[in-house]
DNA sequence: AACATGTTCAACCGCCGCCCA
DNA sequence: GTGGGCGGCGGTTGAACATGT
């Protein structure tokens, strides 16, 4: 298969597995009981595509881009729910057409949006008082730069010509590909879009974990916490940090970077999840869905193992700080974890960045292990947590590097959400969680 | 049904550091 | 040494969508 011809397949497997409406979020699954007990039709999340695809369609009427060749187009109205590209009863004829229909119409959106409008003001009036920027605002102006959400016809330029040329020199590669776009913005839309590796759906509690226990160690170090968690994107975990985390905090009306709310993160949340995690384990959650053995999920995290990162889907990188960090950290009272250090060999593998005292782990490779444990141990809270685990190691043999979960236990990290049982990530923070905070911080 | 409010997330921005001529 | 180009980073915005009233 030729090298362009492969990158066009994975995108595609990437865009399939990726799209909101393939992994629905809580809400969408509500959504699609509430339509199923009305009778409305089962198709999964076809609230969603439909919404979707109707804005795109609107989308596509707004300008001058060419229609989806494939697309469906609703018998009556535009107001009529559009069937979404992807979902298309037409078969994609040729390369083109498969690339064309595994865009995300959520891509061409906004299209005629005002937003790009009122941005375009805004910067004019920006401009006026930044005469560097005049110049690109002059070729916005003048038609020769684009802003705002990327058309399909964008999106293809780019995947197609990344794929043969690769990434970097983004501003030559957005002049060459023919582009009508800033560097900046064809690397901001490959990296936290298109590129083939993301991994999409909802942040999952594994990787919530993570992003709590790395935020506390290094703050709004997005792009090296986003290293940790592969297929994640910095901005992705700004949002989740920005529109969940803060918002917890804003509902205990305490600031988010507060010693209160970092101990009810360290001594409640993560708990939580870690419980939560078990609990879906121990429950025999269900194995991803049949064919994701083989999708980009898992060719992203191979992908992964590329840079060296990590080697398998359950090779999560930890930082070392999980295992050596000062205190009483539940792991330190484990013999079966042995110290950060080149003694366990092929387990453990110093991090890209350790300017900042951060190093990674890597499990073994072959079998997908899962450390369970992110948080100190000296609370109740932990206490709880302490008794899970116990509960749990008289069900496993140990593992290399203390508490840990085989694959057999619990679903690839890529699963979503939904798939995981009736783990609720969305009530993860309860009203008892927030009572329980008040009382003892007096919040 | 209509409106208000809250949430999500793609895309933008300015700033900064690195590299190179 | 210096200035410009470029890429990367963190903060911010606002349209679309979801949910509540």
């Amino acid at each position: 298969m030729h090298p362009h011809q492969l990158q066009l397949a994975r995108i595609f497997y990437s865009r399939i597995s990726s799209l909101a409406f393939f992994k629905p979020g809580p809400h969408i699954a509500r959504r699609a009981r509430a339509r199923r007990a009305l009778g409305l039709g089962g198709a999964r999340c076809e609230c969603e595509c439909a919404s979707r695809g109707q804005g795109m369609e609107r989308s596509m009427e707004s300008t001058s881009q060419t229609p989806l060749p494939t697309r469906q187009l609703p018998p009556s109205s535009s107001n009529s729910n559009p069937t979404p590209t992807h979902w298309s009863s037409s078969p994609a004829s040729s390369s083109s057409d498969i690339l064309i229909q595994l865009i995300d119409p959520r891509s061409a959106l906004r299209e005629k949006s005002s937003r790009g409008v009122i941005s375009r003001e805004r910067k004019n009036l920006m401009d006026m008082a930044h005469e560097r920027d005049a110049s690109s605002e002059e070729e916005v102006m003048a038609g020769e730069l684009r802003r705002g959400p990327w058309t399909v016809e964008e999106d293809l330029l780019l995947v197609n010509y990344v794929a043969s040329h690769g990434e970097g020199r983004w501003n030559s590669l957005a002049r060459s590909a023919g582009l009508k776009r800033t560097g900046k913005s064809c690397r901001l839309r490959w990296l936290n879009y298109l590129r083939p590796d993301l991994r999409r759906g909802n942040i999952t509690p594994q990787e919530q974990l993570l992003i709590l226990e790395l935020h506390s160690r290094w703050g709004n170090r997005w792009s090296k916490i986003a290293q940790h968690l592969p297929g994640r994107t910095d901005n992705e975990i700004k949002n989740y940090w920005r529109t969940r985390v803060q918002k917890h905090a804003k509902q205990l009306k305490c600031d988010v970077n507060s010693q209160q709310f970092k101990d009810v993160m360290r001594y409640l949340w993560m708990p939580r999840l870690v419980e939560r995690i078990q609990a879906a384990a121990a429950a025999g959650a269900p194995q991803p869905q049949t064919g994701t053995a083989d999708t980009p999920l898992s060719s992203s995290w191979q992908h992964g193992a590329d840079d060296g990162l990590y080697a398998s889907p359950g090779d999560a990188c930890w930082p070392a700080e999980y295992y050596s960090a000062a205190g009483d950290h539940q792991l330190l009272n484990n013999p079966a974890v042995p110290e950060l250090s080149s003694t366990t060999a092929g387990s453990s593998s110093p991090s890209s960045d350790s300017g900042a005292g951060a190093q990674t782990w890597l499990a073994p490779v072959g079998e997908a292990e899962w450390f369970t444990t992110a948080c100190d141990a000296s609370s109740a809270a932990v206490a709880m947590h302490d008794t899970v685990l116990a509960g749990h190691q008289q069900q496993q043999q140990p593992c290399l590097l203390g508490e840990t979960w085989t694959s057999s236990e619990l679903p690839e990290l890529g699963v979503a959400d939904f798939e995981i049982g009736s783990f609720d990530v969305e009530s993860i923070w309860s009203m008892d969680d927030n009572l329980w905070y008040t009382q003892t911080q007096g919040v």
